[in-house]
DNA sequence: GCCGTTTTCGGCCCGACTGTTTTCAGTCG
């Protein structure tokens, strides 16, 4: 079995769980969870720098002992050290910290007075009312544990970006009645627009910070006020989601939304940044040693400024190397829906599309698009009625004919070529040859090893007529893990053969995501941001895939369908 | 366990809220 970079970091943060459960020193648990967290957000396989001989201390938060560990997972797949520590501490009594109210101090309690070492016994101990016995515990916490152990049980724990929306953009709508709210805005991960958020975090500036909350509290959707202060407030909705909100002064707004914003890493490197420079930064505002009067707080930019950096991009703000960018005033000039141009991927009723051709085109124009191109599945789909050659064929007359009557926008000729599970392709090289353009993915098979699923989809690449990656992991968020592939061999192949990589911009995939999306763009790939609409609705998914490329740092030149017509023609006719 | 714009040793982000306590520890973001 390969290992994973994600494998390695699991192993640290398991060993940092189970190190602070067991009351390790926390800077010591903190530097696992970095050097995890820094392992993620890798852009390359530490398996290969591993067998390079490269020198692991060079990744940020690694020093010499993690680099040791690093190696021997690497070699053995394991780590003694984390061995060790399981015959110490049950290794299930890490899932006890993912319950809300439950550090590694009260796990440790919990499992020193009540024998509890999982989250079954745990569930048995709350209903017989063990829990409130321990010392320092009580009949509310007891009450908690057992709602958040309810919730767990029957709901995830993470919402869909797009559902956010549906939910956020009322609520947003509410809380402007708000007479006493100046200003209210949505930061955390729904400002950052990852393809998850895990809650809501709202700002609102106001003078009466009671009215605000009063107000927030009284929303018709709210199913339970989990804490209600002078600063903060947080409530479940109907929905199962959280929302906190923090109400503050206007002159530390811009604090207040970076430190709100997060991510936490950012927000910490920011902090540490501050301190050498015998500053402190709070969600107040940035002060000099022994001042109150900040130096900056009321705007984002003045607070980047003031630790001299440029303002960073809400997308960026993850630490993965933003920081020093801004420093440099080197920052990406980041891809706006309004750089795309046209798009590229979707289907129509020739197979499980629900609009024609036309209905398609008119939509896009409306848009604003200049061209699409239709790309319906090839006959392997069956379900999903796919061409054969001849019924593709009737296709490309139909928007021969289509093109020679509408203005405004250009259709062009594709298709969603399967990749079958020998590594062909399910259409021809002459009726590919017809096409504009062709994109090529997996449908089938999906659970192949990763050495075959990565010889299959490297074999199709030696197609010529491969122009386009489509979903390059197969996953689907909360539902479907990623292919096990080798994607870094797969880019490799795909530099090599100037085959682009798609952004599906289908909230559910998303793929490529971020990191990968990254990857893809310091190995110098062309990216295809597309909807894969099957509707005409869904071609208003391009902002989800215009948000992911934000977060993978690309610019418009490293998006295909950014490109006129003409160019983008030109781009794959040089591929065939 | 990591790291260096005073440091190779001695720091390590910072404040709000809750519950169970009589002054604060634990947790969270």
């Amino acid at each position: 079995m390969p290992v994973h970079n994600s494998d390695i970091s699991d192993m640290l943060r398991k060993a940092a769980d189970l190190l602070e459960i067991e009351g390790a020193d926390e800077f010591r648990v903190r530097s696992y969870r970095q050097a995890a967290r820094s392992i993620d957000n890798l852009t390359e396989n530490l398996t290969d720098k591993v067998s390079d001989g490269e020198d692991l201390t060079g990744i940020p938060d690694v020093g010499e002992s993690i680099a040791e560990k690093i190696e021997e997972i690497v070699k053995t797949g394991s780590l003694k050290q984390l061995e060790e520590i399981k015959k110490r501490v049950p290794e299930e009594l890490a899932d006890l910290l993912n319950l809300e109210g439950i550090g590694p101090k009260r796990a440790k309690e919990i499992y020193d007075e009540l024998d509890v070492d999982s989250i079954t016994d745990l569930r048995e101990a709350v209903e017989k009312h063990k829990v409130r016995e321990i010392e320092g515990f009580g009949k509310k916490t007891e009450e908690k544990i057992g709602r958040e152990l309810e919730r767990q049980s029957n709901q995830e724990s993470r919402t869909l970006l797009s559902r956010a929306e549906e939910i956020a953009e009322p609520l947003l709508e509410y809380l402007n009645e708000c007479k006493e709210a100046d200003r209210i805005v949505i930061a955390g991960s729904y400002r950052r627009r990852k393809e998850t958020v895990g809650d809501l975090d709202i700002l609102a500036t106001g003078e009466d910070e009671e009215a605000i909350a009063n107000h927030f509290v009284s929303y018709e959707d709210v199913d339970e006020v989990i804490k209600k202060g002078e600063k903060r407030t947080s409530i479940r909705l109907k929905s199962g989601l959280q929302v906190d909100m923090a109400v503050l002064s206007k002159e530390s707004f811009g604090a207040a939304l970076i430190y709100f914003t997060g991510s936490k890493e950012h927000g910490i490197h920011l902090r540490e940044r501050a301190l050498a420079r015998d500053l402190k930064v709070n969600e107040y505002g940035i002060f000099r040693e022994g001042e109150d009067e900040p130096i900056a707080g009321e705007t984002e930019e003045e607070m980047y400024e003031a630790l001299d950096l440029a303002w960073v991009p809400p997308e960026m703000r993850e630490n993965r190397g933003e920081i020093e960018l801004a420093e440099k005033d080197n920052l990406p000039d980041l891809i706006t829906l309004d750089d795309i141009k046209g798009d590229i991927h979707m289907h129509t009723t020739y197979t499980d599309g629900g609009a024609s051709i036309r209905e398609m085109a008119e939509a896009a124009r409306d848009l604003g698009y200049q061209y699409i191109a239709i790309t319906d599945h090839s006959k392997r789909v069956n379900v999903a009625g796919g061409l054969d050659a001849d019924e593709l064929a009737e296709q490309l007359k139909e928007i021969d004919e289509l093109n020679d009557e509408t203005d405004g926008i250009r259709i062009l000729k594709g298709a969603e070529v399967d990749i079958l599970e020998d590594g062909s392709l399910d259409l021809p090289d002459d009726i590919l040859s017809r096409l504009d353009l062709r994109i090529c993915s997996v449908h089938y098979h999906m659970d192949m090893d990763s050495d075959k699923q990565t010889e299959r989809i490297l074999k199709a690449m030696d197609n010529p007529w491969f122009d386009i990656l489509a979903h390059p992991t197969g996953r689907l968020l909360q539902k479907r893990e990623a292919m096990e592939l080798d994607l870094e061999a797969i880019m490799d192949k795909a530099a090599e053969k100037k085959i682009l990589m798609e952004i599906n911009a289908n909230p559910e995939r998303l793929d490529l995501n971020d990191r990968n999306c990254k990857m893809a763009m310091e190995r110098g790939l062309m990216i295809s941001v597309a909807t894969d609409a099957h509707s005409i609705g869904d071609l208003k998914n391009m902002k989800y895939g215009v948000y992911q490329a934000r977060r993978g740092w690309l610019e418009p030149k490293n998006v295909v369908n950014t490109l006129g017509v003409d160019e983008l023609l030109e781009h794959f006719g040089k591929n065939g």
